[in-house]
DNA sequence: CAAGTTGTAATTACAACGGTTACTTCTGTT
DNA sequence: AACAGAAGTAACCGTTGTAATTACAACTTG
């Protein structure tokens, strides 16, 4: 029996935490990686890693020595597709992987990149414009009406 | 620099590329796992290992002993998305992954899942709509077209 | 300066992937 | 019946991505 385990890194559904988190906790507590990798169950390293690629992205700015989060921009203005472009950069941006070298001299081999690309270049874009259409304040707002719920 | 290579595996453009060898071939030379191997450039048992996959998937015969592959119904019914359901099972179908065991005192973190499962399978369910418009019939008829171009 | 925190390198363990060899099983032909 | 060609499959291997972990340097504030 043949089990693939395909899937996108956790990196990207860390980093939404991240963001939750940071949201709604900024006022109440100071949020540190080691806050961030309690809530999370994971190891502060991995915490600061994720940090650091969505800094290098531009979505936040972290304090050093002192700790702490900050997104850069309304949180409206952050998608899902900016952090998941954030965190799982890919090699030309091209979600599939074509093999090596197909074989020039067989018309297929040579044809198939061509044939497949603008499809597969579709589906991508149907992923990814799914991802522009939820941004963090969304999450703001769902995860406050999750807690009212709670109470 | 970090280099994350977070693709589809190259499965499923293998699995496309056999498909359109099967298709364009299938008259002209008998289709082995050797002859897609050299279209394809690659190893011959990787090419059963896929064809086993399609074939468990009911896409496809494989003809034992002799060698050949057929599919088992009109190329118009057989689309991208069930190929991809073939070659790369998804643990649970779920695409995006979730650090497992997230925090329960954490109100976010006993909350976050349940926050974002909807929206993560829209946007997974939007990647395989997309899939699910393409056919092994539009292949043959793109590859038909591009084939006529180069004479 | 001391304490707390981020940044980051180095290492480990594990799993997926693609490749390869070798062998068994099957099927049609001679 | 034997043979040849081909699929099926097990057993490896090397490479790479992921997540975890330790250790330590760099930074910031009190």
């Amino acid at each position: 029996m043949v089990k693939s385990i395909m899937q996108i890194s956790s990196r990207f559904t860390v980093a939404l935490h991240i963001f939750s988190c940071v949201d709604t906790f900024k006022d109440e507590y100071k949020v540190t990686s080691d806050f961030l990798a309690s809530s999370i169950n994971t190891n502060p390293v991995i915490i600061r890693r994720i940090l650091g690629q969505l800094k290098n992205a531009g979505l936040i700015e972290v304090a050093r020595g002192t700790g702490g989060v900050t997104p850069t921009r309304p949180l409206a203005e952050i998608t899902f597709y900016d952090v998941y472009k954030a965190v799982d950069p890919i090699e030309d941006d091209e979600l599939f992987h074509f093999h090596e070298n197909p074989n020039p001299e067989c018309p297929v081999g040579r044809n198939i990149h061509n044939l497949l690309n603008e499809k597969l270049e579709s589906i991508q874009r149907a992923m990814e414009d799914e991802m522009r259409r939820y941004t963090i304040e969304d999450l703001h707002e769902g995860m406050e009406k999750l807690l009212a719920e709670e109470a």
